[in-house]
DNA sequence: GCGACAG
DNA sequence: ATCTTGTCGC
């Protein structure tokens, strides 16, 4: 698929913040308004524990049938730190040598991350909703700001996620019993849309879309592993 | 100044 | 996220 860069990826921290207070200005925080979503996308990285080599991947999969209809992953090499805050400026890059050899445009795209539950109000799911042009939702394990209250152990049961006293995303919980995700819009999507999505894609704690994408690229990183293993024990 | 801190 | 053994539970 096609995408717009928007800028360098290659800034300092300082450059990454501006950036991310100027793109905040282009969200859209509604659905298009005729957004009847059939293809369902997710995006995951995997990096080493070191190296600069990272594995990125997209799965595209059909939300009625739940048949995965695309599938694609890459080596790519990432140069930015993880800093809490700027993860967007460390894998959008390597997502998208991937979600250049994307053959289908997917109707929105499930990332691994936050949206606007983000200091800035504008975590990975909206910058990569904007560089790829599609209605994105961020969807994670942990949070990174913002609090809520009681939330009910059934699946389904919900709790808004509040920073600043603004409703900034929505604990979710997916599976009886099991800790929540935290679901924020990106770009081109609302809360209530983002939730009624995420529960529809999971069967288990984390949606399909999140759970495949990140299966493929963990395959690719052990194939490479396979390949070229550098011996711990030199005798 | 001191903690907290997606992946 | 990654590095890691065993272990609890369906």
């Amino acid at each position: 698929m096609d995408y717009t860069p928007l800028h360098r990826w290659d800034v300092s921290c300082a450059e990454a913040e501006r950036l991310q207070r100027a793109l905040r200005e282009r969200l859209v925080l509604q659905p298009p308004p005729d957004f009847a979503p059939r293809l369902a996308a997710g995006g995951d990285v995997s990096t080493h524990r070191d190296a600069s080599r990272a594995y990125a991947g997209f799965v595209v999969l059909d939300i009625v049938s739940r048949e995965t209809v695309d599938a694609v992953a890459v080596r790519a090499e990432v140069t930015f730190p993880y800093v809490p805050g700027l993860l967007s400026f460390r894998e959008i890059p390597a997502l998208a040598v991937a979600w250049q050899q994307l053959p289908t445009r997917p109707d929105f795209l499930v990332i691994d991350g936050h949206g606007l539950a983000h200091p800035r109000r504008m975590g990975i799911a909206c910058h990569a909703g904007l560089v790829f042009n599609l209605p994105t939702i961020g969807c994670a394990k942990s949070l990174l700001v913002g609090r809520y209250g009681h939330l009910g152990e059934e699946r389904g049961a919900t709790a808004p996620l509040v920073h600043r006293g603004e409703v900034v995303g929505m604990a979710v919980r997916t599976r009886a019993r099991v800790s929540p995700v935290y679901v924020s819009p990106g770009h081109c999507m609302d809360l209530p849309t983002a939730v009624e999505l995420v529960l529809r894609l999971a069967d288990y704690r984390e949606p399909e879309t999140t759970r495949r994408a990140h299966r493929l690229v963990n395959a690719l990183r052990r194939a490479d592993l396979a390949g070229a293993p550098p011996p711990p024990h030199p005798e």
